[in-house]
DNA sequence: TTGACTTTCAAACAAACGTTTAATACAAGC
DNA sequence: GCTTGTATTAAACGTTTGTTTGAAAGTCAA
């Protein structure tokens, strides 16, 4: 039971401080405003966390990257039922299974949001992300694709490619005050459906570039 | 003599604050720390620019938005001896004009940094950028492809493309951190120059996905 | 029930922040 | 030289910040 309780304060002050980080950025947001909107002491943070970084990290440890293991699930669940899967499924699969996939609106937005401000300014959790998350994730990505690619496409030239994918589609999560704004259109349902073709188609002819490089 | 003199803090102020908002964000900064690095006093923002924050804007006004004119007139000139630039002309200019055009390093890092934390926490600023240099510029870039594109492509799927070009030629201008960690490569010149043939490739395939979409 | 440990709490602390104030210095015109 | 307006300056101000402290409350096992 006290494992419980201290658990639910704890958590209450992750959650807030994944949303005001994400939202808002480290620097403007203090502990303060944390603990109010996770109607907890101000003393807890340092409590239960020992300082507002360790919280920002734990928030990365916590949230971020079980919210990405869950992501590559879902990636993995995609390709589960192509058995020799062309760069096209793969590429399908890496878009959609962020731009549509189980995460609500908001997770979404919350993941790309943390890593879009965490690139800006980086801190251990950058390193951590890249070593343990997407250095991973991208060596898969390229065992997968390594059999539908000529011989003179090297490791960086893909890895370069596979970057522009998550380029693209990062940007249209993040970038959405810019998009509304040049489009006129709102991130409805029907508008978010348009977004993710067109995100896909771009991203799939982009990576097939690959596949013309003869000269 | 009297405007040479006034003009020199201020515009010492204005360099100092673009370059530390550009690296650190509005919120990390502090007014001590601009007037510092420009061997100013403290009261002279309030004096030359009323507040923190219309420093910020006039870092937009005065910085930002005349360094973009650059950039387009860089594109304009690499256009002017193409009487009728094809897709891929136009994709080439628009990438190689930043990427490849007469902006030093850290101008560049400098301007895509600032627009990916303006995106990131959207002031005034956004506003400002997106209505007074964004939509003019695709405006001028879809006018330019439009005679090479099937009448199906309606204008928001250009718009969208056009973003996609921005959103892979950003990405890789602010994420530094991470392209040079999982790829193992500095920023060096001949880094750069393979970074500027992929991105360019990539947008241009992404971009004649457009003429593809016969179904 | 007691003791030990954990958790929460309010208050205090030192430092930092953006803004304001009033004095001083500078510049230009008459 | 004097006056007016501009620019710079140090200090003050009120507020906010992250961290610390010690007391009180809660929990659990003997």
């Amino acid at each position: 039971m006290s494992e419980a309780v201290n658990d639910q304060t704890r958590e209450r002050i992750l959650d807030s401080a994944e949303l005001l980080f994400a939202r808002k950025g480290f620097d403007a947001v203090s502990i303060r405003e944390i603990t109010g909107a996770s109607k907890s002491n101000l003393a807890a943070v340092n409590y239960h966390f020992g300082s507002k970084f360790n919280l920002y990290m734990e928030v990365f440890r916590q949230r971020w990257v079980p919210r990405t293991r869950r992501i590559r699930k879902q990636f993995a669940e995609r390709l589960a039922d192509t058995p020799e899967p062309r760069i096209r499924d793969v590429v399908n699969a890496m878009v959609r299974s962020f731009l549509d996939g189980q995460l609500t609106d908001q997770e979404r937005l919350i993941h790309g949001q943390l890593m879009q401000r965490e690139i800006a300014s980086p801190t251990d959790a950058l390193k951590m992300v890249v070593e343990e998350v997407m250095r991973p994730q991208q060596q898969r990505l390229s065992d997968l694709m390594r059999p539908h690619l000529p011989a003179h496409v090297d490791e960086n030239r893909l890895r370069l490619s596979l970057l522009s994918v998550i380029g693209v589609t990062l940007y249209f999560t993040f970038a959405r005050p810019v998009v509304s704004r040049l489009t006129g259109q709102e991130y409805d349902d029907e508008f978010k459906a348009v977004l993710i073709d067109h995100i896909t188609t771009f991203a799939i002819d982009g990576m097939n570039a690959l596949n013309k490089e003869y000269n």
